[in-house]
DNA sequence: TGTTATTTTTCATCCGAATTTAATCCGTAG
DNA sequence: CTACGGATTAAATTCGGATGAAAAATAACA
């Protein structure tokens, strides 16, 4: 059974990185909230419980990241901080150190080594490495060397392949539509007239389900797809 | 059984990098003692029994973390030493291997991953005394001479070469991103548009797997490189 | 210190795999 | 029959990776 993910809350006014980072994290599993200036990153602290704020140091408006930093602390001791400085400003790293957080990040920044240090952080919060492994039926997808394999066929996936079917593991029993897919696998969030999503299912139904008989890759015409252990039970919410 | 907790000597001249060491380490139950030049150092550290040394590299005064280094192993053969090494000093790290340290670390360097190798140090010399070599396939790497050798051939690397070997072997069968290579062989901790890992595991392979049938280093398009024990892991299909 | 050899890194180019687009096919419902 | 949504295939394009060469940094040594 899938403990709720971690809420992560991101501060950020550059609109590329955000967008960038979001869809990252999203992709990853984690349920992300994002702000734009400080103000609206307290509001929603204050509102929400956060397992880790990332903040950028820099920010329009009155709070800047530092602010944030020693205000959010204070008011939950045990939510993780990161904190992302501009290359350069070296001081700031220690600054951000002595505010509270827990890390810091310089820009631009490596999303690979963002994910490190997110998990490094929850890991040292909360004690749970994360999964290996996932698994569907006789599906199983290693993290680690990225393998996937079923039954005892190996079966070697592209990269865009391989996050997608990660993104069905993760929300297996889920109806996932066509918009959210591209949306959280691709960065596509406005409807181009694409059909990528479309050729990937068959891609990977290619390698995941044409040899098998039990097909886990389900089609809900008008909804979207949804993987499944078992191909008579009920969509998930 | 409760045995003393480890005591460890922390060697660093910088005032806030030292704090937060020695904070984080007494929190996770060492008995820490810290020294900030080379005299004080050596004082302790023949007042006292250490049953590891973090030291940096660079310090203020005549004795350096180098030549602290080479003292403490002739001094205490098994106690752990540990050298922090600042990022673009090229060579450092060998220099530091070869006085007599059993591990490294970049600057700025992840707490985590500190912690992690000071455990896996204590581990290796209280008692079952680590490996002194690694071995993949038919290809051994000798971490005491610094030599490679493949099925009867000898193999003479540079540095770089050696530390990514050793990286590559050391996490056998995973997939390793050229992020992750770059931040922890290289400590490049952000995203400058280089391609160094690439072109070393280029140098790599020539040395390694160019005049040998089975290929120990594989692509994983887009999402980087692993070594493999066993190349039949892939097909079947 | 100046000179040379070695190692490390950058840069530009080429090639092939991966991704994306676009066209066509198929089944079902109206 | 036709319209619609999805499946499938093939072709176009883009992108990531390999590689050679040269520049920069470092070490070795007189």
């Amino acid at each position: 059974m899938a403990t709720a993910p971690p809420r992560i809350l991101l501060v950020e006014d550059d609109d590329r990185i955000a967008e960038a980072v979001c869809n990252g994290l999203r992709l990853e599993g984690f349920e992300v909230d994002r702000a734009a200036e400080g103000q609206e990153a307290r509001a929603l602290f204050e509102s929400k419980e956060y397992q880790l704020a990332i903040l950028d140091r820099m920010l329009p408006g009155v709070l800047d990241g530092l602010a944030l930093c020693a205000r959010f602390r204070s008011l939950r001791p045990d939510c993780g901080l990161i904190m992302l400085t501009a290359l350069g400003t070296t001081g700031d790293k220690v600054d951000g150190l002595e505010a509270g957080a827990d890390d810091y990040l310089v820009k631009p920044f490596d999303f690979e080594e963002l994910l490190a240090r997110i998990r490094a952080l929850l890991r040292r919060h909360t004690g749970d490495s994360g999964p290996r492994q996932l698994q569907v039926a006789d599906l199983v997808l290693d993290l680690q060397t990225k393998e996937a394999r079923r039954g005892n066929k190996s079966i070697v996936l592209t990269a865009k392949e391989f996050h997608l079917l990660e993104y069905f593991m993760k929300n297996k029993g889920k109806v996932l539509s066509r918009a959210k897919l591209a949306a959280d696998v691709w960065g596509i969030h406005f409807d181009t007239g694409t059909n990528v999503v479309d050729v990937y299912l068959n891609f990977l139904r290619k390698k995941v389900d044409r040899d098998f008989e039990t097909k886990l890759l389900v089609t809900h015409i008008g909804q979207g797809y949804r993987m499944t252990d078992d191909p008579n039970s009920e969509p998930e919410a």
